[in-house]
DNA sequence: AAATGTTTACTCTGTA
DNA sequence: TACAGAGTAAACATTT
């Protein structure tokens, strides 16, 4: 039996489900999209809770991956080897949380048929639609993979993500608790070509939906005078 | 073979 | 109380 009130710091789950976790490794990547295998990686990095049980969790993670609208498959160029397809976030995804809870999302996404799926990306993403293509295309740091335009993966200002929490280097000898509390929202990891140097807005994660509520109003203040893209 | 992706089924919990 | 969302397990298919 476990003891009641006993938890190591890495016991705790953190409070966000794995839609949210998996969204905020999508968005803390420079071109918002990542591999599985990344998605793992970030998750790990950051909550040391997710050291442990990998198979039960992982195999959750992919069955939220393929199961939630929210989330997009982009397959591979066939000149980038490597197995499975990015994943990268729908581009309604971005007030999922705006009740503060990120653990339970506000609302779910419309169901397109295949047809407008590959519309809605093409018409988000114009390049990855016509991957055969590009072979040519020119290497500017304005794309991500594929040629997927930056400004394109950027979400609008208004639309966010839970704070990322720093890494956690796996260490013998575990980090304070203020280590992973303390985060930092770096709004020019949210869109990193157009938006101010980063500012440190969170002191807490947000255990509960009040505190959510708070913290996601302090990051959409930053975000105000943040300009549109189009 | 292992990693990745899809689907189904079930339980639990929060919300309207 | 019904419903929707989240978590988990498991089986199976596909890809590298």
């Amino acid at each position: 039996m476990p003891r009641p009130g006993k938890s190591s710091y890495s016991d705790q789950k953190p409070p966000y489900s794995y839609i949210s976790l998996t969204a905020m490794a999508i968005q803390h990547s420079a071109e918002k999209m990542l591999p599985l295998s990344d998605i793992y990686k970030f998750i790990m990095e950051r909550f040391p809770y997710y050291r442990e049980h990998t198979q039960r969790w992982q195999n959750s993670l992919r069955h939220n991956l393929s199961f939630n609208d929210c989330f997009i498959k982009i397959p591979r160029r066939p000149d980038q080897p490597g197995k499975g397809s990015f994943w990268a976030l729908h581009p309604d995804c971005g007030d999922m949380f705006e009740n503060g809870s990120f653990l339970r999302r506000r609302k779910r996404f419309k169901v397109l048929r295949p047809d407008q799926l590959s519309n809605m990306v093409s018409s988000v993403w114009p390049h990855v639609g016509v991957m055969d293509s590009m072979a040519s295309m020119p290497v500017s740091h304005e794309y991500g993979p594929f040629g997927v335009p930056m400004k394109a993966l950027c979400h609008p200002p208004g639309q966010t993500m839970p704070a990322v929490p720093v890494p956690i280097k796996p260490t013998p000898a575990l980090p304070p608790v203020s280590a992973i509390s303390a985060l930092t929202v770096n709004s020019s990891q949210i869109c990193p070509s157009t938006l101010p140097a980063s500012s440190s807005l969170l002191e807490q994660t947000p255990p509960t939906p009040s505190e959510g509520k708070s913290a996601l109003h302090s990051v959409r203040s930053a975000l105000h005078s943040v300009p549109v893209h189009s």
